[in-house]
DNA sequence: AGTATATCGATATTAATTTATCTGTCAATA
DNA sequence: TATTGACAGATAAATTAATATCGATATACT
């Protein structure tokens, strides 16, 4: 035994893992063969041992004075990440955002199809967005079980979320995307990953917060120290 | 002067603040005057001492045995995040996102309001989104000074994402919220956020992978262990 | 060949974040 | 009024993540 033991990656890594993974897949299309850590962090703003020390517990090695090759850093993180082969999924709710996520082509890319969509109200069912059919959400437990979905999209108001999340569970479903702004109670077999713009909006606030007020400190002491008008990379935390 | 020395939150604290305020603000509707860290935890899936590790650098101070004052709290959290006088911003990008973002009520609960869109698709200006008008992106600069909007959303395709940035930039927008999957070249005098779905989907994949491996090892050891199929409140991270 | 430069990987080091422990306060109740 | 349980807040410990340092190796360029 003690075969796929891979080594485990933090959940900032995770995190980063799709934005490596955009960039790799752009010089798949070219003549190159390598990338370093350095050039990844340059385009994406961070550090080159960020990097680095991300990509440690992959299964690959890279050249020293050469980088990584790009064809087996491809396949080490869809490995590792599990998006090799897509998997199916439903999604619950199609009002604005239920619809933005059916109009989001590419998800596909990131390992997941919405294959059905459902929606309790009975006058969004039976239409197809984006060439997704939506059904009314009675159907889901057939359709679960027939199709052997696993993961759900939630994309509902927030006081039918918990409901809704149960009806997923009971179908059969065991990982729940939840873009409702609600912490969702669910056996332990069960995960969910929440998805709520507001932290985004509260980071943005208070960047701009601080980012002013150190304005104001600024203007107290050197003279401006000659503000670089274009387009220095700033590592962008968060 | 250290006068409005507020002492700072830390990264994570300030994402789980809008998650507080959503609860707060419903039991500002009730008659509880307090609520007890707790309660909150409780109703987040996390653990009470992080919501007062949270509160800590918040300039209200919690009675014990009793809790905090709702309305105090509610108070010094918007003041925080800058939340009680709402910002206006202007959109651009009115494709799936985009007009999902634009059908988003309540992001003036959250402090900002999208005042305009903006599209350099012609087929799609001069129209109305949700009550919000739809202008040629060439209009953006003028709006932008009249109106002295700082914040800015871009949801527009990733190919188009830095040159849309720098035009905002020049219009005065001072902070970004970027929905595009590109890292942004901005001058140092700006903030970025960045807000990338595949990220949360990375973890989910993740996490149902490893749900999947932890079930298989326990199928090994002990008898199931009495799987509690009904709701027990799993603590959420990430 | 010899040297400079780029780059990885291993091993610290430091910083940020979470978690635990303990003490004292408050309010309800016997 | 003594006792109990719920709670905040301070301080400390443990965990996790980010950053730095350094030696070794590959490539390009004299």
């Amino acid at each position: 035994m003690m075969l796929g033991s891979k080594k485990i990656l933090s959940y900032p890594s995770i995190r980063r893992m799709p934005s490596y993974l955009r960039i790799l897949k752009d010089l798949a299309g070219t003549t190159q063969k390598t990338v370093s850590a350095t050039l990844l962090a340059k385009t994406l703003g961070f550090e080159p041992i960020v990097v680095r020390k991300d990509f440690d517990p992959l299964p690959i090695t890279g050249k020293s004075g050469v980088g990584y090759d790009i064809h087996e850093l491809i396949k080490a993180i869809e490995d590792h990440l599990g998006w090799n082969n897509v998997t199916d999924s439903f999604l619950v709710g199609t009002g604005n955002l239920g619809s933005a996520l059916l109009g989001y082509r590419g998800f596909e890319q990131y390992g997941v199809k919405i294959v059905l969509a459902f929606d309790v109200d009975p006058g969004k069912t039976h239409q197809t967005i984006n060439e997704v059919h939506v059904l009314p959400i009675e159907e889901l437990p057939v359709m679960a079980d027939r199709m052997k979905v696993q993961i759900g999209i939630l994309a509902v108001p927030a006081e039918f979320a918990q409901e809704i999340a149960e009806k997923m569970i009971r179908a059969g479903i065991r990982a729940i995307w939840n873009f409702a702004p609600v912490k969702l109670a669910v056996p332990e077999n069960v995960v969910v990953q929440n998805e709520d713009l507001a932290e985004g909006l509260a980071v943005l606030s208070v960047k701009l917060d601080r980012m002013k007020t150190k304005a104001i400190h600024a203007s107290f002491e050197e003279p401006p120290a000659e503000t670089p008008e274009a387009l220095p990379d700033t590592p962008e935390n968060l």
